[in-house]
DNA sequence: CAGCCGTGGAA
DNA sequence: TTTCCAAGGCT
């Protein structure tokens, strides 16, 4: 915890700093730098007129949130050229968008994207601020503030990891960021340029993703090095933000049973409830997830009786916690008593399913081939 | 409010 | 290899 000699300290630090001076030095450095990412309409075109489409500026911040650019890519590309208007993707089934989020993660984020959608599409059109915004399922403080920024021009705080760990620094803040948040929007609300306010949000983020780093920031190309109160008086830079101690993930165990049907390998899945883990994605039978001593596994917990094949185990790392699957596998027995809900997946489809990477690995752990067959 | 909610790539 | 964590939101 920070003792009140160092709260004092960063106030004194919060006062001293002079946040009008960050806006021009920083725009002028992603004038040169910025990055050149498929959601952007870039600094020349903005110079030009073009204005950013709000539904491509939605879609990007609710597929970034907690996810890398890298990750992002593909499936940005992948939605905007099957639904290219939030009309579209508000018309499209349910399961074909949670297909297309497979792999991506956070699935809550698809629901409420599918929701949102929807919403927009029945008001005829996206909110035209950032309040508005706010009140779109999956759309918080940041996000609603991100995309009135950078589609609007509306001059309102844009605060992420990034921005949380550059205000760190140009501040020395000796506080924890959850402690700090009040401070650091204030900073920004006071940094940001009434002009250019999409545009100083993104620097923000592309010189905390490029130069301003978590571990080891290259302060000597940073633009606003000048004006950071860690770099010129310390502490190092790369200390900042003060961390909470984190908590170690604990492990869980349950067994996945992959029914294969003899006539045609067709894989037999289960929609899962729509909210809680993995929310609304498809997958075999997977028991509870239980801690590691009392795991129910082995054929006593199958859904149905049939010979099924122990095949090893999958790992699995999410979130708050690690998962060993106990993978069984069995051809479909005459008459099987089918857990509900479950429904057969042909082989050629598979590929296509809303199946999370866990339940990928599992099937896979059994068959094999099972994302292969229909590649040529 | 602290815990829940995925994944894969970088270090 | 293991660890860390990325453009957060919801309850």
């Amino acid at each position: 915890m920070a003792s009140s000699r160092q709260v004092a300290e960063m106030s004194d630090n919060a006062k001293a700093f002079d946040s009008r001076m960050i806006a021009p030095a920083l725009l002028d450095w992603y004038d040169r730098h910025a990055r050149d990412l498929p959601w952007r309409t870039g600094p020349e075109a903005l110079r030009n007129g073009v204005r950013p489409d709000p539904y491509r500026v939605w879609l990007s911040e609710v597929m970034l949130q907690q996810t890398t650019v890298a990750a992002v890519k593909s499936y940005y590309r992948r939605f905007t050229v099957t639904w290219p208007t939030v009309e579209s993707l508000a018309a499209a089934a349910d399961d074909d968008v949670m297909a297309a989020w497979a792999g991506l993660g956070y699935y809550s984020r698809a629901r409420n994207l599918i929701a949102a959608a929807r919403k927009v599409a029945e008001a005829s059109g996206f909110p035209g601020n950032a309040e508005g915004l706010r009140a779109l399922p999956g759309v918080g403080e940041y996000t609603s503030n991100a995309i009135a920024a950078i589609a609007y021009g509306e001059a309102v705080p844009v605060v992420d990891g990034n921005v949380e760990r550059v205000v760190s620094r140009l501040l020395a803040l000796a506080e924890p960021v959850k402690s700090a948040k009040s401070l650091i929007r204030e900073t920004v609300a006071a940094m940001t340029p009434l002009d250019r306010p999409g545009d100083f949000a993104q620097a923000m983020m592309d010189l905390g993703a490029t130069i301003c780093t978590p571990k080891r920031p290259a302060c000597v190309l940073c633009p606003i090095n000048d004006r950071c109160t860690a770099f010129l008086a310390g502490p190092d830079p790369a200390t900042l933000p003060v961390k909470a101690p984190k908590k170690e993930r604990p492990s869980r165990l349950a067994a996945a049973f992959v029914a294969e049907r003899a006539t045609d390998g067709a894989v037999l899945l289960v929609r899962r409830p729509p909210s809680g883990l993995l929310g609304g994605m498809a997958g075999p039978y997977v028991t509870e997830f239980s801690s590691k001593k009392d795991g129910a596994t082995g054929e006593g917990a199958a859904p149905f009786s049939a010979d099924w094949v122990d095949c090893g185990t999958a790992e699995h790392g999410f979130t708050h916690f690690l998962l060993t699957l106990e993978v069984m596998w069995a051809q479909t027995p005459h008459g099987a008593d089918l857990p509900p809900g479950a429904f057969w997946c042909p082989r050629e489809r598979l590929a296509g399913e809303a199946l999370p990477t866990v339940m990928r690995k599992a099937i896979a752990a059994a068959i094999p081939d099972a994302f292969n067959s229909g590649k040529i």
